[in-house]
Parts: C-alpha cells; structure tokens; sequence
DNA sequence: GTTCGTCTTTAATCGTCTCG
DNA sequence: CGAGACGATTAAAGACGAAC
C-alpha cells in the first residue's frame, strides 16, 4: 500500500506482516481527506484491513464529472499536469516477496501526483459549477456499503449457459464448491487448481465411475490424477441430493429483462426508456458529463421497466440511490419521458 | 395418446472497450 | 488478470402442432 502525505512524503506498507489488519494506521489518517484513484475499488479492500476514510477525494469520478475523455491515472497526469507515468505491472504478480526494487517505485510514483491531481480536478469542477456534484458523489462512495457477496458465485462458472438441467448445475455447484476450498487452503486462484471448462465438461457429460472421471481431458493430468477420488466425491455428492435441493434452472432475476426484449414485451416501456436515454443524453452533453454519471443505468432501466404509481420520481430516485444533485437535474425530464407512448 | 419436429422465447454469452 | 457496460448473437428449453 502507498500512502503521502504532504510535508510527511510517500511510504510504502506491505499489509502482509501485519496480517492484514493496518487499523494501526487509522489514527494517524483520520483527520485527512484521503485521495485516491477510483475509490470504488479499493476501499472495500481497505475497510477490511480496519481502515476507513472520514473524508474522500476521487479523482477518476472527478474526472468523469469534469468530463474529461480519459479518466485513467496516466491519461489524466497527463493531460492535465503535463507528467507521464511509466506503465503499470498490471498483472504482474504482486504477491512475491520481496517485491522488485523498480515494482516499488513504479508504485510510489502513482500517489505522487495525486494531491496535485486532485488540486487541478477541484478548480476545474468549480469552474464548470459541479463541485458540489462531486462532493455529493465522493460522500455516497465514502459511505457506499460493501458490495454484496454473490449468492451463488458458482454460477458464474465460463460456459455455465451450456449446462441448463438442475442435476447437472448441482454438479457444477459441487466441483465449483470443492475446488474454491482446495484453492482457498492452497492459497492459490481456482482456475489454477481446476479450470472452469473441466468443471463445465463434467457436468455437461457425468463419467460413470472415477475410472470415466480419470479419463477424461484436463482430469486425465498428471496433477489432476491425484484429486480424482476428491473430485468424484464432489460427484457423488451432487447426484445423491434430493431434487427439491437441486440449483434451480435459472436464477429469477430481479431486474427488468434485457432491453432488446423491451419493444416485444412491453412496447410502452421501450417507449418510456428511449424517452429517458434521449433526454439524458441531452442533458449529459449540456454539462458535459457521461450519461452513466448522470443517474445509474440500472436505475434508469427500472424507473422505465415500472415507474412509480404515484408519480413520485424523486422519491424513487431517491430510495435506490441517486444523489441530490441528480434528482434535481433529472426529476422533471424524467417525469416527462415517463409519459412517453409507442 | 404418444412421439417427433419446428417455432418461439428466453437468457447468457460474445466481442468490444476501458480501467487498475 | 478481472471488472462493468453495451449491443448483437447464439444456444437451449419449452410450446405448439402435425403425424402416426
């Protein structure tokens, strides 16, 4: 982790000695807005090691309000400090220890320019009259709560969609189960362990015996001959399970459908949608910020899929999420596009 | 009454882009 | 690498009707 602070300079933390928990460091950062690139990302991440912001500052969303082209960190420093930085070890491999001498610098470098970015960001919403949008916007970061654990992470298993029928999911669910807790005592990624197309392979075509199992392509490996009597067991289980414990064949799906299917299901909908994107986009390119900044598009679908009976778009807006500014920029043209016909 | 084949419906991908 | 957004596409289940 990379923390500056001015007058104090830049230190770099490895949270891996300390077991994870860095809530040592809160005192010491609690007075301080705290500056980061993409917040959504990893304050998650921090909250976890016991480390919470009072008070934020991001500067990809305040360059997305600012409307700027590219909000990438590199793009911005820049295009608006007149800096380059080096380009990322993205996938680079951050938990070996010790990390590179240049892995280090390449990470101090980032957290360099933030302050300075965030300097530049702040006068130039202020000129455009959008500083209190971004204030707004920050606050609902800071205060977003966690993102919800997926309730069935295994069905995001690649090439689930060629597996339809209950008792082959529950394989799937089963394998999907088995590998993430070998992965999770190994300590290593689950595609590593298994790779999604072997999982997918089993439940599309369920061998007969361990034999049938151990035959088969990737389980047939030299690593993978060791676990068969721990994969046939995931099996078993899954084929032994009642029907009423089967996976259900697809997940209900709480949201409206995809909108390609709107103008057959409910034309007046489609109707309602178009209405609203044509408006957004008008007033997105009036101020000059991205239509997804504007209000949420899973939001803008709902509104649209099944508007309030009473009328009250503020008071939806405002119960899924939007900020202040949004429902009072959005309140009145949505209400219109709302009473748009096919 | 059952089986087979085709059409419709549905949803989840694909490919693309951008980001860290 | 993995994430989210998007539009277009595709795969598979279910519905329906015809034929035996």
């Amino acid at each position: 982790m990379q923390l500056r602070r001015a007058g104090a300079g830049t230190a770099l933390i490895d949270p891996v000695p300390f077991g994870g928990d860095l809530s040592p460091l809160a005192p010491a950062l609690a007075d301080a807005e705290w500056v980061l690139h993409a917040a959504n990302q990893d304050l998650p991440c921090l909250a976890e090691a016991g480390l919470v912001p009072g008070k934020l500052f991001d500067t990809e969303l305040a360059g997305r309000l600012a409307g700027l082209p590219r909000v990438g960190l590199g793009p911005m420093v820049e295009q608006l400090l007149g800096l380059s930085l080096e380009k990322g070890h993205g996938a680079a491999d951050w938990s070996r220890r010790p990390l590179p001498e240049d892995w280090l610098v390449y990470a101090a470098l980032d957290v360099e320019v933030l302050v300075e970015l965030r300097d530049v960001l702040t006068r130039m919403l202020a000129e455009q009259g959008k500083l209190e949008w971004a204030l707004q916007e920050f606050e609902a970061v800071r205060t977003a709560p966690p993102p919800a654990p997926r309730a069935e992470p295994w069905r995001r298993t690649s090439g689930i969609h060629r597996i339809r029928k209950p008792a082959a999911l529950a394989i799937v669910r089963a394998l999907w189960e088995a590998r993430d807790a070998l992965a999770a005592e190994r300590d290593i990624a689950p595609g590593r362990v298994l790779p999604d197309s072997a999982i997918i392979d089993a439940a599309a075509n369920p061998p007969a015996s361990p034999q049938a199992l151990a035959a088969m392509p990737v389980f047939r490996g030299r690593a993978q001959r060791r676990l068969t009597s721990y994969w046939w067991a995931a099996i078993e289980k899954a084929r032994r399970l009642d029907p009423a414990e089967l996976p259900a064949a697809s997940t209900p799906g709480d949201g409206p459908p995809p909108v390609s299917r709107w103008v057959d299901r409910d034309p007046a909908a489609a109707a309602r949608l178009a209405a609203a994107r044509a408006a957004l986009s008008r007033i997105g390119s009036e101020h000059n910020v991205p239509v997804e900044n504007l209000l949420l598009p899973d939001l803008l679908r709902r509104l649209c899929w099944s508007p309030p009976e009473d009328g009250d778009v503020a008071g939806y807006l405002r119960r899924g999420g939007a900020r202040e500014w949004q429902i009072e920029l959005l309140t009145d043209v949505l209400t219109q596009a709302l009473a748009a016909r096919p």
